[in-house]
DNA sequence: CATCAAGCGGATGACCCATCCGTTTATCCT
DNA sequence: AGGATAAACGGATGGGTCATCCGCTTGATG
């Protein structure tokens, strides 16, 4: 990932951009190992001073969202082009199960995507399409009747979010996707007409 | 509460049970206003020395434990009453029923209830007691074929605290309760044959 | 009442966080 | 090219929290 210009015209000096890409990298890998993000532990795991990484992000939420940006990208993409899938009920299920398997393979959506809101415009927007997918698809499942009605948008983020923390209760992270699969099924079982 | 004499014989000096006393209803307090717990600030507002709150409780975990178990203990109490029940299947769903609501409305409960262990052997002497009961319950229910096999308690566990998680998502803590009411059933009827 | 161990509390060193400011460096302009 | 300038750097440091240690107090015991 390299430094986005902000607002499509201002760029940052070019020793700036390279820290900046080099701190989304350290975070980067300090979260995947599960490390909660410290701002004094990325800069000196990523040689870099202090003040850097204060300067690009101000809090750890701030780098968080940064690291978790293309992920939640590639999901609404994803939504964007269920859109296009014929069949409202598989393309409503499609995205669900995308939606757990970016929450199990990327260990900064979670806590990025349930926040109840953001520090940075671009998550704030990414999240909002999101949610819109969500509502949409939903709508055409509900109308094509392959979704009982009575359940909103916002319920089913909200159980998508709780069976990725089901299974995150599972001690072998290994066992955690098929965990999530099962468990989605048994929702989707409840959530069909 | 009051300080419980330790295996039965040994008892504590009585300003050392007041100031356990006093501990753990100020941690009480704490909890309930959703305040993570600092041990100083235990101490603190319990108007006593740093170094008896850490001898009492040498971590955060230790005191949550401490105060979460009337909690559970109250909860096992229910699920061995669900032994006594007919209908295999309305024992089960009561304990689930029983055991969201036990969740919900106990702040110190989930945290305890979802650590893979615990510090306290009381604490991990209840919740080994209720996995018991939710196993006996669940096997119950499976046999009379109210519920659907392939399904562990292990697997229950997980999902009623994902089913409580998502309903914390929800930022009117006044709607949970009637959200996990409406999850639990969706999940139900999942759940069943 | 005297003895003494159990218990008390707060001072303190260790550690983490985040800001500030003197120095360095990229960029721009002549 | 090279000097002027502002952008960016980095680490020293003050502020705050955590948890231990130890000299003092107090309840229990005979």
């Amino acid at each position: 990932m390299t430094h986005p210009f902000i607002l499509g015209h201002m760029s940052l000096r070019r020793d700036a951009a390279r820290n900046w890409d080099q701190i989304v990298e350290t975070g980067r890998r300090l979260v995947d190992e599960g490390t909660p993000l410290r701002l004094n532990e990325v800069a000196r795991a990523a040689a870099v001073g202090v003040a850097t990484v204060y300067r690009h992000f101000p809090t750890p939420e701030a780098l968080l969202e940064t690291i978790a940006l293309p992920g939640l990208e590639a999901l609404a993409a994803r939504g964007e082009h269920a859109l296009t899938e014929d069949d409202p009920g598989t393309a409503f299920t499609g995205l669900l199960l995308a939606g757990i398997d970016a929450l199990l393979a990327d260990p900064a959506i979670p806590p990025v995507f349930s926040a109840p809101d953001h520090v940075l415009p671009r998550t704030a927007e990414v999240v909002a399409r999101l949610a819109g997918l969500n509502t949409l698809l939903l709508d055409r499942a509900q109308r094509a009747g392959a979704i009982r009605p009575g359940l909103t948008a916002a319920d089913i983020t909200r159980l998508i979010c709780g069976i990725v923390y089901a299974a995150t209760l599972e001690p072998d992270a290994a066992a955690r996707p098929a965990l999530t699969h099962r468990y989605l099924d048994l929702l989707l079982t409840g959530l069909r007409t």
